[in-house]
Parts: C-alpha cells; structure tokens; sequence
DNA sequence: CAATAAATAT
DNA sequence: AATATTTATT
C-alpha cells in the first residue's frame, strides 16, 4: 500500500499552528537592561542574536508568498548564575547562548526541512536555512540532527524483520507497543513527528519527490513563560520568571503588528528545488496549554504537547 | 572550513 | 535528561 507515502504529510497539516500560535513574540534573551547592566556594548559582530532588534518596518504584504516569518525559538535559562566572573572585567563578547528547547513543533520544522532537502542535503547549514528559525545556529541543529539520526538507526533496527511498510505510519508512540527497545527516553520529541518513508530506507525509497516545502507564515509556540532569569551576581540568585501572558492584539484581519519583530536573517539560498512554494492557511486547531507539569524542581515550563505523551 | 560521530560536559 | 561542547576523523 501506497497511501502511506502520502498521507504523512497530510496529517501535520493539520496540526499546524492556529493564528494565536504565531506571534512572533520575539523576546529578547538578554534584556536591554540587564544588557547594560553587565557593560555589554557589543564590541565585535557576533553571530545573529536578536539584541533589541531595531524598528524594522515589516515588509509590505505582497500577494505572494514571502518567505515565512522568521520564526523565533525560545531559550530556556537554568538557575546558573553567568554573572560571577564574567561581568566583573571581561566583556561579554563571549555570551554563552540559553539551551535551544526542541518544542515539537520545532522538531517537527526540523523533520519537514530534512524531508525536503533529501537525505543527501540535509546537512546542517542547510537545513537551518530552510527552517529559517531565528537564533538557530548550526551547532543546534547538528547537535539535534544527530540525535535523530541516531533515532532512525534504532527503529530501522527493531523494524527490520517486518519488511517494507512496517515501521512508515507509526506518528506517535506506535512503536512502543510491540516491546521493542525503545527507551522511553530517547524518543519522545522525535516520536511526535511522522517520520517520512524514506528516512527509514534510504535508496529504497523510489522517486524524490519535490514536495513543496512550506515554510508557514510562521511557526511559533504559544509562548507563556519562561523567559530569562536575570541573575546578576546577586548571592541569591532567585530566579524569577516573567509571566508573559495576554496575547497581543490579534486584528480580525489575521494581520497584527508585532512588538518585536526578529530579525529575518534569511540568507539567499541557492536554487534549491525551486519548487513553487504554495502557502496555505492551516486549520486552527485550538491546542491545550500545558503548565506545571509534574517536573519535579524544573523550572522550564516545557511548552505544550502535540497530543501524545 | 564543514560534516559526522563519539565522547564528554553542563 | 536534554543540549552543548569538544575531540577526532573525513
């Protein structure tokens, strides 16, 4: 059966975030303030980071398809001070970035991209470009590609007795059920994306196919907290956490204006498919927001779930 | 320098 | 535990 080749990317269509979900809200991971506070002034270029990103006026609505919103990720910060030591003389110029949250949606951005690209072209830098996330960086999505490469690995590996067809259509926690030796631990975000057929058999596969890789009007998380924690050599250290709740103000139009508008570090990708990237308006499904999950003394409020746990 | 994989660190 | 970072190899 065939049908299985196809139905795997009709079904994240359908999860795809509602219009609350997409606002930008890029925050900043440093706060002006706090920026000041430790004397950064940013004394060489550094990688793309959204410090207070400067008025940009929002390119003009065109009737086609510009490329997606840069989407935002959201940075988690741990109770480790980084103010000791670094602020006292040595200049920020070296600020360590906050750990990269791998929301499922993210991941499943990550999944489209490497689809898309083929897996001969889905290296790192490429893929990064076409998930056109802002902040993401190259050491993320290796560090995360090779996670998931080591996922594939292990479930070609317990579904190889099956034959062909086995292991395409499991979304969720299908695997699971059969007692094979799937950690609970290792899967769960990558268990939450459809894994394309032919990531499972490479060369196997038949014919590449072009799927018109969406990039979304943007993809983002219905952000509720977890911010920065702002420690500055305080022997304290307690952390606090903004409540960022209260959505902006949403037009009835669908257009909005953000407060922040993240940087579009969109760099000209080479001719790359060049399919013609059809945009589509997905559903709103309304999704549950998930707070306070039993984590123990976790602060990181992990963001919503797609569904399964 | 970029990519990968394994080990190691936080 | 989930990512980051480092190391070594290609």
């Amino acid at each position: 059966m065939r049908e299985e080749d196809s139905n795997w990317f009709t079904r994240w269509e359908e999860e795809l975030p509602s219009p609350e979900e997409l606002m930008p809200l890029s925050q900043t991971l440093i706060t002006p303030d706090l920026a000041l506070a430790f004397d950064i002034r940013n004394p060489s270029h550094h990688p793309q980071q959204q410090l207070q990103p400067p008025p940009h006026p929002p390119p003009p609505p065109s009737a086609l398809q510009p490329p997606s919103q840069p989407t935002s990720v959201e940075f988690a910060a741990d109770s480790g001070d980084l103010g000791s030591g670094a602020a006292g003389d040595e200049p920020a110029r070296t600020l360590k970035r906050p750990r990269l949250v791998w929301t499922p949606q993210l991941h499943k951005r990550f999944v489209d991209a490497v689809a898309h690209l083929g897996i001969k072209n889905a290296v790192p830098k490429t893929i990064m470009q076409l998930m056109s996330v802002d902040g993401l960086t190259r050491e993320n999505v290796a560090s995360h590609l090779q996670k998931y490469r080591l996922y594939l690995k292990r479930m070609q590996g317990l579904s190889g007795g099956g034959g062909s067809g086995g292991a395409g259509a499991n979304g969720g926690a299908g695997a699971a059920g059969l007692g094979a030796t799937a950690d609970p631990a290792t899967d769960h975000l990558f268990a939450s994306s459809p894994i394309p057929p032919h990531f499972l058999h490479p060369g196997r596969g038949n014919s590449e196919h072009f799927l018109p890789f969406v990039p979304m009007p943007a993809l983002q998380h219905h952000q509720q907290q977890q911010i920065v924690a702002a420690a500055v050599g305080h022997p304290h250290l307690q952390t606090q956490y903004h409540r960022q709740m209260g959505h902006f103000g949403s037009s009835p139009n669908g257009q909005f204006e953000h407060p922040f508008l993240g940087r579009q570090t969109q760099q000209p990708m080479h001719r790359m498919g060049g399919a013609p990237v059809h945009n589509q308006v997905p559903n709103s499904y309304v999704e549950d927001l998930e707070s306070a999950n039993g984590n123990g003394g976790r602060k990181v409020l992990t963001l919503f779930p797609t569904g399964d746990d």
